[in-house]
DNA sequence: GAACGACTAGGACAATTGTCCTACGATGCC
DNA sequence: GGCATCGTAGGACAATTGTCCTAGTCGTTC
């Protein structure tokens, strides 16, 4: 049974994309299908609603995000240089923010105007790197405070995203993480207490 | 002429608010029709398209942004009081801000990703409050970065927005605006180069 | 080769979208 | 009073929305 990973895969692959660049309300199933090169009335085999693709693309997303964050874990030397790789992000994708915004941050908020029952699962993406950064701090000796840490570097990353699709400008961006990097250098010098 | 203000001006009152709460793809005619109580055809009227409301209402908000600043400047006592007075906006409509999100920033990004024409007249209004924050520090003695503070004073703001309608912690808006707080009171008591 | 399952195409469906049109009521000017 | 203008109501319009249904094509298994 499910051997067609193939269409399933394509429809969530594409409809990630689409919800991404478009927006969910504004993408339809006719955009969807379009893409993928299948029939609008076929989609109804795969998925039963519009919300149960969602529902597929957000836990790709949370999966996606989790293989990120264990491939940083993998190659980076220290914690300190994994919070450096998620603060640079900003940067890393700067092209695809500046066009539509962050992707975790643009989704939870448009569903939240929805008030759509899957926000709280667009937020848990959230979580995921909240979780990841907390334990990045927790391991560079900051344990009490590390959830703060991590909320406030959260923090950061959407007010760089927010800002850099108004305004689309690099020196700014450039700025913002150069300021951040210099303050995640300041927490990793203070001796633990 | 147009001595018919009531009815425009409701049209935009309510178009303002439902843009705000639901998103203006999302919001139809209908939706603006049924709120002000009179019939979708009369609409085109006072109108001509939906994107001839949006940008009225983007020319309200953008004048409302400014008579706030202007209140701003004339009640509080110096420019580092008027900076604060920014800071806590995302504690005083922090209420709306968990709920739909900054106005400005949802509206922009939502714009960016329909690369709607009226997108850089939405990200205007980001540009009212940065030259406002920016003249509040070149008064506090740094004009020469007095634009990077007032962005990065910004991107503080959509950050805490973002976060906090992903996970409505006050607690957490309360830690991030003491803490920018803070960084304003350094940035006062450094002495004018 | 018949039967069955997984998979798909294509269209029907009511509802809603933004847009446009015509006709009616009011108000004021000549 | 007659007339024009401003504002409104109500509906028509094609296009598109999410959803659902039916008929069909495959490949596999007996």
């Amino acid at each position: 049974m499910k051997e067609t990973g193939t269409t399933r895969d394509a429809i969530v692959g594409i409809a990630d994309t689409l919800f991404y660049e478009r927006g969910f309300e504004r993408t339809s199933f006719s955009d969807i299908a379009d893409a993928v090169g299948i029939s609008r009335g076929n989609f109804y085999y795969h998925f039963k609603s519009k919300d149960e693709i969602l529902d597929a693309v957000i836990a790709v997303r949370s999966r996606n995000t989790r293989d990120m964050l264990a491939r940083w874990e993998a190659r980076s030397a220290g914690p300190a240089e994994r919070i450096l790789c998620y603060i640079r992000i900003v940067l890393t994708n700067r092209g695809k923010i500046m066009h539509h915004g962050c992707p975790v941050g643009s989704l939870s908020v448009e569903l939240a105007k929805l008030d759509h029952p899957l926000r709280p699962d667009a937020s848990a993406i959230f979580q995921v790197f909240r979780d990841w950064l907390a334990a990045q701090f927790a391991a560079l000796g900051r344990a009490k405070d590390a959830d703060v840490l991590a909320m406030h570097v959260l923090a950061f990353s959407q007010g760089v995203a927010v800002m850099d699709n108004a305004f689309r400008d690099k020196a700014f961006v450039q700025r913002e993480v150069e300021r951040m990097a210099r303050w995640l250098a300041d927490i990793a010098a203070t001796p633990t207490t």
